[in-house]
DNA sequence: CCTTGACTTGGAGCTGACTCTATGCATAGA
DNA sequence: TCTATGCATAGAGTCAGCTCCAAGTCAAGG
């Protein structure tokens, strides 16, 4: 079982620029060739990728990513350290959803002010002042 | 009432870097400056850079930031054209936390493959093949 | 008057993550 | 054999979003 670039890229979603891109920063750890040069992706290439992409969408920069991938050979710590890794991820992940949450919230205060500016505006009456973007907190 | 550009980026969490650059690309709209030359940041200017924080940590980019601070001076849709933006951003970021979600869900059963391969390898089982990171859907 | 410190400017430099160009090789089909 | 396709490489370019530097101005204090 093996991929083309262009293969891998239809799997991945990523372009072939973008695979070639993260082989020449190591985040390809399996690197087979064909007898021709050409790059072989496996099934578990895809995996990994499926997984960078995963790390990516959440935040995590791909020089962590690699760390991530390059622990894969690092023998026998490798399954915890992935764990520990993506333990720590995880959190993060839920962190920037907190964040998330909150900035959604005061987008929705701001709202709040425009409705009642935009019905003050349209009945004539004054339009009242704003204040009420996040929060200060010193 | 005014603040140094020092005490903006107090007030702020910004560079007085950032700040210059933020200038620079129109998205400080009062644009006051002191008998000397110095920028002078008004409540309002405090006010609108918070929420062009808010809308960048919610993944806006400072283009976009900028519309949104432009129609401000566009009169009379004025209001109106904030709201809507401020809408759409609101839906934006909705879909942001569903789509994180979903990669944590992702996440979440990489995990628990790892928990598996972890104890399998500990009390010496073979570990498990993987196959769990995120769905194929074409 | 001189120094200090906070500001100004234009423009260069940096990081991350691609994205593309130029050039060349290898295999397949007409 | 010729041509097209699909890959390879090194290295340049792009974009966002800062970040910094050099050189200069200005006001206050000793």
């Amino acid at each position: 079982m093996g991929y083309t670039i262009a293969q891998a890229a239809k799997l991945t979603r990523l372009s072939p620029y973008t695979l070639r891109y993260y082989d020449r920063e190591g985040l390809l750890p399996s690197r087979l060739r064909d007898k021709s040069g050409n790059r072989v992706f496996t099934d578990a290439d895809i995996e990994n990728l499926r997984v960078i992409c995963c790390l990516k969408n959440t935040g995590m920069p791909l020089k962590q990513s690699k760390e991530f991938t390059d622990c894969q050979h690092a023998g026998d710590g490798m399954l915890r350290d992935r764990r520990a890794m993506l333990r720590r991820h995880r959190q993060a992940v839920l962190n920037r959803i907190e964040e998330l949450r909150q900035n959604l919230e005061a987008i929705d205060r701001k709202l709040a002010y425009y409705d009642q500016a935009c019905a003050a505006y349209g009945a004539g009456r004054p339009v009242p002042p704003c204040g009420c973007g996040a929060q200060e907190r010193d």
